[in-house]
RNA sequence: GCCGACGUGGUGGAAUGGCAGACACAGGGGACUUAAAAUCCCCUGGCCAGUAAUGGCCGUGCGGGUUCGACCCCCGCCGUCGGCACCA
């Protein structure tokens, strides 16, 4: 425990509260009335209710929402939020109108399970956690506007998502027009003639629509996860075991935007690492669809592959053993070993699978195919290492260059003909999947022998398109989104099932006039007896007037979050899940002024969150956007144009923090010590925002000092010595006496000459730079530098400290906020000080940083020997001879010729010698 | 296995082709103090020589290359972290 640098404690609050009562981190919308009075105001010279063309440029940061979690804020949620904070805070200075909003993605498993645990309901949890969580943001003086705060769970904001879902709902996509479209636009064929077909045909085309395909479903969580929340056969959430079974459930299709998806990736500024993450899981390959005859039979099996040129290299192929021809071909004496196998396979959890992949299985059916490039009759078998849901579900087997194939001919003991030569001819062929030449691979149709394997590809591509054999395809690993849960704490679907005349089920949507759809009241949280999900409990909430039925099902957490971030732009416009000025003015797309010659991004600005998020969120967000886009609520192809992932921060150990490892560090004992500003400025001072870095408690302490030592540039310490009596005295009026600490008195109204203003403008350049490029370390450096000076000077002038508080304050801004006060003689009544939030941001004048004379190393043949000072003007020819005649340099050059002397211009002489 | 990031003092980090180690932590020494805390000042990559001022050599994971000059660019390895993983 240290003595108390500075009264943080009594600063931060104050500011705090002047900050709220003064609405100073309003944003306001076109055509809303802005206070005259507003600083924002004041600065823009702006009246009344300003259009979007009135405004300054927008500039919208924003930060992955958190989950209200019970055990609170760690000390990696605000690393995130310290570094948007300082940017915003800095726009706003700057001149731009930031949009900087907070909410909560509220629903999820935690509250629920407690639900099921006590009986307590999530709501109650929720609002308790979303309480505390407010607490400890607030208590670090970010500069959101909370009149744009949002809850996930709020039927007010949820009613919105259930809204959304139904335009996805009504929206198919039309590959035609590459682009999502009402359900109205739909042609159907002339085989549909009763409502009833039609409605098939149309329900299986919706972007939201019903599957009945095997799920992961992880009975200890008592409910389905999508694809991405499967890790190695176990839940992301709590690692428990995932198997799969068939049940019906609702898809998203967002395969239907995988082109657009990937393709988009080019237009926005992601860091390579994470757009290769989405591009990895869109995984795009290009290759071929061929058609195989089965001997003695009708059918066609159809694979894909992406090595055509390998044709008359397939020796037999695969089947997955759910493939739906595989009862069809397979003979009699095969049935039992195929169904034992089929058995074999569905019971395989995901974990096995995964775990025993080293080991392949499968089983001959018995039939033959043709290889339609040779003829040749090859044995089809069923092995679970063909997935049913890839491609076409089959494959054509090349042993010769596929190591899975090698690995299974080798084990069933099939042909292996090679059919590709590597470009090395000592290169082992068995198992070459690079590209070579072809050969074997000719015919009296078509001939490969000779090509490379990309000419090869095309030859046998277009042979096989011009006999109908086959055509060239695009296959993608994104699956669709598998869209509900069952769950009690989530959005429920504004969906009803009913039957029609024939006895046929079926769902409809509920009328918007229908929503909010609330979740039911219920005594117990649990999934049913038999499996239904909670919702199914409530029986009269279920059960309609009309006779048809509500869906139990609700949507997974993504859904809330899949679109917050427009919902910040009008948060509580109640006709709409946005309304159009808001919406265009913000992300970019409306007539706008602009800041020098930079336009409005399209998009968010700056959007930072941690790396957990890189394929999920990022990936469904990006989707909604684009259905809403092409439906025309929304004005951009992509929600997100700059994307920053923070590093993680460890604990003191340097190992990730948790609970069981016991080296978690709470926010709220950091600040009690050191106060909200060092905090903060320690987060930055750790390292770059991107990088993972262990806290140091002792690194608080260093910047905590830092913050000492700008306090006591600037206050008299006798007059603090006085209000520390004072406080003493009479504690409860502590804030009163803040009044009476006073400035140093050697802070004086005097004009600043070069020894000030050398530094000064240093620092404003340097922060300022730092600031563009998020270099948040290096600019409380550069500030450091500063005052580690200033601490020397015998008069500081009042301006020159002004300047400085300027660019502290989006570091650290209620030390900032109270020193600017101090400096300015209306102190008493902080209403009349100009605020500091929205006075410009400084700039540099360069002449101040020009030096007469020059420090210039010297070295010989690249080592340094000396450094020689001369004028700044000085001529390279100059500083050449200096540079030869310099003391030092003169015992290296000793007896050795100079062959040649490099002259780098303000920078560096450096003298070959030998 | 594949893809991507990263590797610098005792520690966090700085320098992206031009004086390696800014700034800070830790450590050491000193001032103030009855004492401690706080504060302020000085030293602080390693090795060698010198009483000292100082000087020399080595040094950015390892090995090679390009260059007058490389932490930085290129090639090959090793290690750490993150992602994907039977996707035909």
């Amino acid at each position: 425990m240290s003595r108390r640098q500075y009264p943080f404690h009594l600063i931060e609050p104050k500011w705090q509260s002047h900050w709220d009562a003064t609405s100073t981190f309003r944003a306001f919308n076109p055509g809303e009335e802005i206070p005259p009075q507003h600083p924002f105001a004041l600065r823009h010279q702006l009246r009344g209710a300003p259009l979007a063309t009135e405004l300054p440029p927008k500039f919208y940061i924003l930060d992955m929402f958190p989950y209200p979690s019970g055990s609170g804020l760690h000390v990696g949620h605000p690393e995130g939020y310290t570094a948007t904070d300082i940017l915003a805070r800095y726009r706003r200075a700057a001149g731009f109108h930031v949009l900087h909003p907070m909410g909560w993605d509220a629903f999820g498993l935690p509250a629920e399970q407690y639900a099921v645990k006590t009986g307590q309901h999530p709501r109650v949890t929720t609002e308790q956690n979303i309480a505390n969580f407010t607490r400890q943001i607030r208590s670090l003086g970010f500069s959101y506007d909370w009149s744009r705060e949002v809850a996930t769970t709020d039927p007010g904001y949820f009613l919105w998502t259930q809204w959304i879902f139904l335009q996805i709902y009504h929206a198919w996509f039309n590959p035609q027009t590459n682009r999502a479209e009402s359900i109205d636009t739909l042609k159907y064929p002339a085989e549909c003639t009763t409502e009833s077909q039609r409605r098939a045909y149309r329900d299986a085309r919706r972007l939201a629509f019903v599957s009945e395909a095997p799920v992961n479903w992880c009975p200890e969580l008592g409910t389905v996860l999508a694809n991405e929340e499967v890790i190695d056969g176990k839940s992301e959430v709590g690692g428990f075991p995932v198997i799969r079974k068939p049940m019906r459930q609702w898809m998203l299709r967002i395969t239907a935007f995988a082109e657009r998806l990937l393709t988009d990736l080019d237009t926005i500024d992601w860091s390579d690492s994470l757009k290769e993450m989405q591009r990895n899981w869109i995984g795009r390959s290009e290759g071929a669809e061929v058609d195989f005859q089965i001997e003695g039979n009708a059918e066609k099996i159809r694979v894909f592959t992406t090595r055509p040129d390998t044709l008359f290299g397939a020796t037999y192929m695969v089947l997955s053993p759910e493939h739906k021809l595989v009862s069809e071909i397979t003979s009699e004496p095969q049935a039992a070993a195929v169904q034992g196998y089929q058995q074999f396979a569905s019971t395989r959890s995901d974990l096995e699978r995964t775990e025993l992949a080293k080991e392949k299985t499968g089983v001959w059916t018995g039939a033959f195919a043709v290889n339609p490039v040779n003829g040749q009759r090859i044995p089809i078998w069923i092995a679970d290492y063909v997935l049913a849901s890839y491609g076409t579900g089959a494959i054509m087997a090349v042993p010769a260059h596929d190591e899975r194939d090698l690995e299974f001919a080798k084990k069933f003991d099939l042909p292996i003909v090679q059919v590709v030569q590597p470009p090395d001819p000592k290169t082992d062929w068995h198992g070459f999947t690079n590209e070579g030449t072809a050969i074997n691979s000719s015919s009296s149709e078509v001939a490969l022998n000779g090509l490379t394997t990309s000419e090869a590809k095309r030859t046998i591509s277009q042979w096989l398109e011009s006999r109908g054999l086959g055509k060239r395809t695009i296959n993608f690993k994104l699956r669709d989104w598998l869209f509900s849960r069952q769950r009690y704490w989530g959005e429920p679907f504004p969906i009803r099932w009913q039957r029609d005349s024939d006895g046929t089920l079926y769902h409809e949507a509920l009328p918007s006039t229908a929503l909010p759809v609330l979740p039911p009241s219920l005594e117990d949280y649990k999934p049913t007896a038999d499996g239904q999900p909670p919702l199914a409990r409530a029986k009269d909430w279920v059960q309609l007037p009309d006779g048809s039925i509500r869906e139990t099902n609700t949507m997974p957490q993504w859904a809330g979050s899949c679109w917050y971030y427009l919902r910040y732009l009008d948060a509580r416009n109640p006709q709409s899940f946005v309304g159009n000025q808001a919406e265009s003015y913000w992300m970019g797309t409306a007539a706008s002024k602009t800041l020098g010659d930079r336009r409005p991004t399209p998009g968010v600005d700056l959007y930072v969150g941690g790396t957990e998020h890189a394929v999920l969120h990022l990936l469904y967000a990006r989707f909604w956007h684009k259905v809403l886009f092409d439906l025309g609520h929304v004005s951009t192809a992509e929600p997100f144009y700059k994307l920053v992932n923070q590093g993680l921060i460890q604990g003191e150990d340097g190992q990730k923090m948790s609970k069981s490892r016991g080296n978690v560090v709470n926010p709220d004992d950091v600040l009690r010590e050191y106060g909200a500003d060092a905090f903060r400025l320690y987060e930055m001072f750790m390292g770059p925002l991107q990088d993972s870095k262990p806290w140091n408690t002792k690194g608080v302490e260093g910047v905590y000092r830092f913050l000492g030592r700008t306090w006591r540039l600037f206050i008299d310490e006798a007059s603090e010595s006085q209000f520390e009596q004072a406080c003493t005295v009479d504690p409860h009026n502590a804030a009163t006496h803040l009044q009476s600490i006073q400035l140093a008195p050697n802070v004086q109204e005097i004009p600043a000459d070069a020894h000030h203003l050398k530094p000064l403008h240093a620092c404003i350049k340097k922060v300022t730079e730092d600031l563009e490029g998020m270099r948040f370390n290096t600019a409380i450096s550069a500030m450091m530098v500063f005052v580690n000076e200033a601490m020397g000077w015998e008069v500081k002038p009042v301006s020159v400290l002004k300047t400085f508080a300027q660019l502290l304050a989006p570091f650290s801004p209620h030390i900032a906020e109270e020193l600017w006060s101090m400096l300015h003689t209306q102190r008493a009544d902080p209403g009349s000080v100009p605020s500091l939030i929205y006075s410009p941001w400084p700039t540099h004048d360069p002449a101040w940083l020009i030096e007469d004379t020059l420090e210039i190393p010297v070295q010989v043949n690249g080592k340094l020997r000396d450094v020689i000072r001369v004028p700044a003007t000085s001529d390279p020819a100059t500083i050449e001879a200096a540079a030869r005649s310099a003391e030092k340099v003169l015992p290296f050059l000793d007896g050795k010729t100079i062959r040649k002397v490099i002259v780098v211009p303000k920078k560096l002489v450096n003298i070959v010698a030998s």
